[in-house]
Order: structure tokens, then C-alpha cells, then sequence
DNA sequence: CTAATATGTAACCATATGGTTACATATAAT
DNA sequence: ATTATATGTAACCATATGGTTACATATTAG
């Protein structure tokens, strides 16, 4: 079985899944900030962020660097890419895709 | 809390989210096909298949369409590209998000 | 008509997921 | 030194997920 999906691409794919993991990155799109900023912002316990950015941070989508006793939070370019990739690779060769079902309905 | 994510959106997420539904629309890119054919290549359970083929429908990358007691698998392309919009808009602004770090390390 | 084929549904199961509260730890402030 | 703040961990819970087997239904073939 073909398969286009690594580990690393499941992972990212995984992180994307969750709407709020996906509004957490756009937040860090604002720029890089602190945990309690991003546990201010979310109307989810501080528990839960931090199990979300584990999620991201595991995924590669984004970094934690502790500094003090605060956190840095920041998007981490190259493991998006990955799942761009993948869709695009999807939607280049979409127009080619039907040419089975176009046979089957000449018959 | 601001918030890119639709209904929609997440749907189409959550499908790309498990590897073997992204395994069936590679599969799928090859050309449309039977349910039959979709079961026989993939090494699960047919209802396994139909439960993936149905998440797949509902966040509407694929149709299903019955002729006599075969039903055509075919992908569907407008729902992908909310899910590339989105991973194009995160990327789009990548470069300008350090702003608020970089201030922090300068000081 | 009867048998075979294609597909989907029902019921069930183990594990994953996303959330919570309570607590631990480390650093900064007073 | 003591208190307050920032973050993460532990334990737990309800629900979602992805899989299975057994069965139902619809259509085609003999």
C-alpha cells in the first residue's frame, strides 16, 4: 500500500486537527509571546493550553524556550510545509483524477 | 477569541487528520472508483472502509453516487481548498511573526 | 426464483482525545 | 525568608475515534 503520509506529516496532520490548536497558531501569528498570554487569551484551563502546545510543539509547529520562569512561544516554520506540500500535491493533479469515471460513463 | 476555523473547515481537518483517509484520496487521485475497489486495495475492514468514506462525504472531499449496487468514489475539490487557504494564509505571513521576540531579546 | 455480490448498518470494544481540578516546581518580588 | 507568579504534571472523566464481527438490504447473475 502507497503510502505519502510519514510520522512527521501524521503528526503535524494530528496537531491541525484540533480547532483550537489551529486558532493558538494563528494567535502566535501576532508574534511570539508567553504562555500566560496564551493561557489569558484561551477560555480553557492552563492545563489544557499546555497539553495543546505539547501537541504543536511535538508536531514541530511550534518551540518553547523557557527563559526565567516564563515561557517563549513561537511558530516554527519547516513542519507546515510538510502538509502544504501534501495538499498541494492533492489539488495539482485534481483535473486528471477522473478519467476512470469518465470511461465507466461512456459506456 | 477570534477564530478562522468554520464548521466546514474543521470537517475537512479532521478528515485529513487519520492516515488512511489521506491514503484513500491518493488512492482516489489515481482515478475515480468502486467502494469494492477502495475495500480490496485497503488492508481494513469493509465497514472500516465505509465509516473512512463517510467522514470523507460529510466534510465533502469526495462524492458517492450509486449506480445499480455499485456506488463511484470520486473526489470532490472545493472543500480541500479552505483547508490550502488556510495552511497558505498561516505560511503567508510566517516571516513578519517574530516581531514581539525579537523586541523581547534586544532588550 | 435463488444465489452471489456490493454496500451499508448495528453493536460492540479498546484506545485516544480534550477537558477538568489538585498539586508540584521553579523563579521573581517584597 | 516568605509570598506570589508562571508553568507543568498527575489523576481523573466523558466522549470521540477507528477498528472489529454479525447482519441487513439491494441489485445482478444463473
Amino acid at each position: 500500500m502507497v503510502t505519502y503520509n510519514s510520522n512527521e506529516l501524521n503528526e503535524v496532520f494530528k496537531a491541525l486537527s484540533d480547532p483550537t490548536r489551529r486558532d493558538i497558531i494563528f494567535f502566535l501569528k501576532r508574534g511570539s509571546c508567553y504562555v500566560s498570554q496564551v493561557r489569558a487569551y484561551f477560555p480553557i484551563s492552563g492545563p489544557a493550553v499546555t497539553k495543546h502546545l505539547s501537541v504543536l510543539e511535538h508536531a514541530k509547529l511550534i518551540t518553547r524556550t523557557k527563559i526565567g520562569r516564563n515561557v517563549i512561544v513561537r511558530l516554527e516554520e519547516n513542519a507546515i510545509e510538510d502538509a502544504k506540500k501534501w495538499i498541494e500535491e492533492y489539488s495539482t493533479f485534481w483535473n486528471k483524477s477522473f478519467d476512470n469515471l469518465d470511461d465507466y460513463l461512456k459506456k
